[in-house]
Parts: C-alpha cells; structure tokens; sequence
DNA sequence: GTAGTTAGGAACTGATTGGTTTCTAATTTA
DNA sequence: TAAATTAGAAACCAATCAGTTCCTAACTAC
C-alpha cells in the first residue's frame, strides 16, 4: 500500500560519492549534492536525513567500489614481482584525477567527525592489508614484521602521493623506487 | 601626517596562520579569523582586503616560521646518522597535533587555487632540500640520483605520515623504518 | 475505492556567509 | 591647527547555507 521508490539509492550514494570525492565537504552544496545524486530536496531528506549521513554512506561505498576494486585487483596480479602489482596504485587515472577520497576525508573531515575518522582508518587498514597480501606471495625471505613494517610504509608512501598530486605536482619514477625499496632492483 | 598602524602585522598573520591551520579555509569564518588576528573587520578589509588574500599570506608566514625552522633544524644536526636528523619531522609535536599547514592546504584548497598550488609545491621542494642536504651530508656513498630519489620518498612518507595522523591513528616506530630505508640499520 | 507512501516542485525558514559602509575618536606630521 | 589616516564599533548588505513545509500528482496494496 505504497507507492515504490523511484530512484536507486545505491546509483544516488554513486552520485554522492563522486561529487564529495571531487569537491570535499564543505565545498559541496546542497543543489551540487542533490544534482550529482539525481535527487530532489523532499526526497534527499526523507531517503537520507541530512548532508553528514549521505557523506559516510559516501565513503561507505568507495570502501565498497573504489577500494574492494583495488584490493581485488592486488590479489588477482599473477606478476613475479610485488612491484609490479602495486604500481596501479601510484598512478593516477583520469578517473581519479581528484586524489584519493580516504586521504581527503582524513585531512578535511576526519579531525572534527569521530565515526568518519575511525571509518578512514579502517578504509585505510584493508588497503594495507591488501599490500602486505603481496608482499607476503612473493617476498618470502623477509621476516614477517618487516614485511609489516613495508606495508605500512607504502601504505603512507601512497597517502603522500594523493595529497602532493593535489597540488598538481607533476609524479616521477615510482616504479624504480618502490622496486628499490623492496629490494627487487 | 598619519595615524600610525597600531597592530602587528606579522603578528596578525601569525593568528591568521595558526587558524587556518588548525580548521583550514572553508572552516574558518570571518568571526574566527578576526578573532585570531585581533583585528576588526574594518582594520581587516582596509589592510588585507579579503580572506582569500589572508590565507595566502598565512601559508607564505608558515613557509617563512615553520618551514625554515625545520630546515634550519636539519641543517645544524650533528648526529652521525641521517635517521636521527630527520625523526623530529616524524614526531607530532602538541604544537602541532593538527597536522601540516602544507599538506591541509594540498587536499583543501590547492585544487581550485593555483597560486595556492605553486605555493605549496616551492614549500614541499624546499622541505625535499633540506631531506636531500642531510643525506648529501652523511651516506656519502650513495649515488645522486638514487638520493635524491630517496628524499622524494622520505617527502613522501612525511605527506602520508601528516595525512593519516588527522584521522588520529596511533603512530608506530618510524625511527627503525627510516633506519632501514636508509640503510642505517 | 481507499489508505499509505512516493516524487517533484516550489516556497519558505532562520542562520550564517563574506564583504561594505558609516560613524566617532585617536594619533600623527606638516 | 589642519590634513590624513588609523582604530573600533555597529549597522547593514545581498547571497548562500542547510533544512522544512506544503502542495499536487502518481503509484501500489489491500
């Protein structure tokens, strides 16, 4: 006795997701919000309830597509070197030309949001999970904490990258040097 | 045949710089910026005239303290080790507990602001000279380019270390990383 | 058919935004 | 003393902000 729902609400946070990926925060407005989600104002609070909620089930769901694709993509790479595996990630597609979207939620929202800040750190633990998982196939000589502690270095290597290329930084050779790092020169 | 400025400049920005910093520049309304620069709108408009033009300033302030205080602080080190140079960047300071003005300005503002972005790239290459000055220094063996490569990552690794910190993730052992990136171990 | 829920659109709220103007009083130099 | 410039406070501006309300029309299940 009621008349479905329209839209997709999965396609609508899709909509959310790119526009606060792009934008951040603060510099989405509502009419931008409500555009990029094919949405209008009635239906956005009453699906949604507010801008804050719609910005977690934004990120929610780049923990869903954009890094489940990442961390699928690691597992799947057959190349004998983890160097090779990791590269996608240092370089930046047309796609993504506007960083990654758990660095900019950790420097925009994070220090003033609780629930987004432990969300980007989980987001960002299943990144660095997915790292050690090839380095683990692969480079068997080393112990399992400096396996560890490679991890997390890349992991922090990759976040740095995102926030530099910001800035439009043009990006060198990170091919050589991650392959030095892990000692497959 | 004038009234004299009564306030500071310099000190003006310094309030200015501090809370930028801290929340950033979409975050910070004029009330909190007046506040921190204890100026009245009046005296405000009249000697800096918008807020945009604040925030420049603010990060050129923060390039002129900060910034050359650390390199200042590379430069008179007098460890034997190249890892005990550079920890400090990898200590968050209470002075500092809201990360790097450079790298807030990266993710916020640098991608609609290109001033802002040439800005902040000259403050990264300056922070990369004086990584690459304590190397040149020190690991004497190492080839140019494969130190200037490893000064980029170390630049890197400080990006990322400055990013994730504003989730408020708990930081491990940096010092035995570095050590062993450098081959200090 | 009717109850219940949705969509779409528009009008509206109260608060806040960055920025301007206008006033008086103070302080300087010439 | 007179011209010039400042400070400080307040009122004011138009625009924008997130969020609410109200309306009609559409749709579904009972």
């Amino acid at each position: 006795m009621a008349r479905p729902r329209e839209f997709d609400i999965a396609k609508a946070l899709d909509g959310a997701m790119r526009v606060f990926w792009r934008q951040g925060y603060k510099a989405t407005n509502l009419p931008d919000l409500l555009c990029a989600m094919k949405l209008t104002r009635g239906s956005f609070y009453k699906a949604f309830g507010d801008k804050g909620a719609v910005y977690y089930h934004a990120l929610e769901r780049y923990d869903e597509e954009v890094v489940s694709a990442n961390l699928a993509a690691l597992k799947a790479c057959d190349a004998p070197d983890a160097t090779t595996c990791l590269m996608p990630m240092f370089t930046l597609s047309d796609a993504a030309d506007h960083g990654c979207f758990i660095c900019n939620a950790m420097v925009e929202v994070a220090p003033d949001n609780p629930k987004v800040a432990q969300k980007t750190q989980e987001m960002a633990d299943r990144l660095k999970q997915g790292i050690l998982g090839v380095l683990e196939v692969r480079d068997v000589g080393l112990s399992p904490a400096h396996r560890t502690d490679l991890a997390e270095m890349i992991l922090h290597l990759y976040f740095g990258f995102q926030a530099m290329g910001k800035s439009g930084r043009a990006q060198d050779d990170w091919e050589g040097r991650i392959r030095r790092l892990l000692g497959e020169g």
